[in-house]
RNA sequence: GGCCCCAUCGUCUAUCGGCUAGGACACAAGCUUUUCAUGCUUGGUAGAGGAGUUCGACUCUCCUUGGGGCUGCCA
């Protein structure tokens, strides 16, 4: 590759950032670290009401959140809006453009500077994903480069700031690809060179429809905020419209720049699909350094207000909880029955399991064989049920303990869960609900 | 309305003319000696419709239908 390969991430900062919005980045940023170019990033600043410094921390936020480091500092469009001008001044004495009264749809009349398309001809481009494109240009109109208060619009500026940024590819949204034609001729009239276009079909709901916040989480701060690893949300978007080629889903960073091909990117819109997103996490956290999950657990535990108590076996806490935890949101809830006593009881749980004839005294007497044992571990415990079951089955015995002791119906291996408690914490658990809960 | 784009299981997708159409998520059943999970096994469900090209079409062409995008002094 002779040409050094400069792709940007161009973003209006707004305080939010919407996933199609961050796949349209991790695709730019996957590819030029594929190619060995350079990710730039900029900022697309010139909606002052909405631009705020706070609003470009969010963004600054989340592309770190996913690791999508950037090259060189980051371009402000603001920032460039002398060199828009010039191009504008450009534009006319070279005759691509002309000033004209108009009158906008809110009823506003001033005078605009218009880029002047071409009557006749054809115009047209190789999109990296989408192949060949070409529309007549008789059917663009004219469009407005300034408006009437003397500010750049967005064609004009986004063009102007990529020929000042080198770019030499463009990755971004489908919904620019008629925005490209109109570009091309900026571009040509500017006397620039033509960068090389992909166009990324968009991120869709069930319906169809553009995802949208109705749709459910549709930022990245939400994803976040829900629990999902920046890795496993990273992954999930990448396979929304790419594939390695092969049946591997679950991909590291390295073999993602190593295998991603934007020629390969599909053309077709994908529909978002939460539940996959959420298995993916599951696969995330499951392969997370135990260090670093035991550190998750620590530090959401305390967040959560609860401390753990000097000589608890966290390291056994992690063995049966990593491979159970889908989110690392549902830690606290999780772990909650073994650092209080103030936790929640589900009330279906307390309804199917502990609020029926018989269970008052089959608790009871659980109590005075948990009593009795000399060694609590969950292999003891195990057998004490085991022996009462008899063989059919322990879930008449098993249910109701856990209710009893976490006030759920999910959690890690009962048995497991009972070790952890202690002896002492379990009994009393056992006669409070025997006495508080059941008939 | 005009212009542009798209079309394989419910969803994400493999297939670059040979397909008994494969995988993953979700779902269902079973196993892990009978808890919650994990793991494993098994199962069902797909090529929008119609022409054409071809020995042969999910793959190529055309039409129809359906979906989406754009058509701003938004980006």
């Amino acid at each position: 590759m002779s040409e050094k390969i400069r792709v940007r991430f161009a973003p209006s900062p707004t305080g939010k950032v919407h996933i199609g919005n961050i796949r349209a980045a991790i695709y730019n940023w996957l590819y030029a670290r594929h190619t060995g170019g350079k990710f730039l990033l900029r900022v697309e600043d010139t909606d002052l009401e909405r631009s705020t410094p706070e609003a470009i921390e969010v963004l600054l936020e989340c592309m770190k959140w996913l690791g999508l480091d950037y090259d060189e500092d980051p371009f402000y469009q603001t920032r460039n809006l002398k060199r828009h001008m010039e191009c504008v001044e450009k534009l006319i004495a070279s005759g691509h453009a002309y000033k004209v009264e108009r009158t906008s749809r809110e009823g506003k009349t001033g005078i605009v500077t218009m880029f002047r398309m071409p009557k006749e001809g054809v115009i047209e481009f190789d999109d990296i994903v989408k192949g060949r494109m070409a529309k007549k240009a008789e059917d663009i109109q004219d469009f407005a480069i300034v408006r009437s208060d003397g500010s750049p619009i967005f064609h004009i500026a986004n063009v102007v700031d990529d020929i000042d940024q080198g770019v030499t590819h463009i990755i971004r949204g489908d919904d620019h690809v008629e925005n490209t034609f109109k570009h091309i001729e900026i571009f040509k009239a500017l006397g620039a060179p033509i960068p090389k276009y992909a166009h990324l079909s968009m991120i869709v709901n069930q319906q169809g429809k553009p995802y949208s916040k109705r749709d459910g989480a549709a930022f990245v701060g939400e994803f976040r905020d829900q629990g999902f690893l920046p890795d496993a949300l990273f992954n999930y978007l990448l396979l929304l419209g790419w594939n390695p080629g092969d049946d591997r889903e679950v991909l590291s960073k390295s073999e993602m720049v190593e295998l991603f091909d934007l020629a390969k990117v599909h053309v077709t819109a994908a529909k978002f699909d939460i539940k996959k997103l959420q298995w993916m996490n599951g696969e995330y956290i499951k392969r997370m350094p135990r260090a670093e999950f035991t550190r998750e657990l620590k530090e959401r535990t305390v967040a959560a207000g609860m401390a753990i108590p000097e000589g608890f076996d966290v390291s056994y806490l992690v063995d049966q909880l990593q491979i159970r935890t889908k989110f690392l949101s549902d830690i606290p809830a999780a772990v909650k029955c073994f650092f209080s006593d103030d936790f929640e009881m589900d009330a279906k749980a307390v309804e199917k399991r502990l609020a029926k004839e018989g269970v008052k005294d089959l608790l009871l007497d659980l109590v005075e064989r948990f009593s009795a044992v000399e060694a609590w571990d969950a292999v003891t415990l195990e057998g004490v049920v085991k022996e009462l079951s008899q063989g059919n089955g322990m879930g008449p015995w098993v249910h109701p303990i856990r209710v009893a002791c976490s006030g759920r119906g999910e959690g890690i291996g009962l048995f497991e869960m009972l070790q952890l408690l202690g002896r002492e914490r379990t009994l009393e658990r056992l006669r409070k609900a025997a006495q508080t809960l059941c008939p």
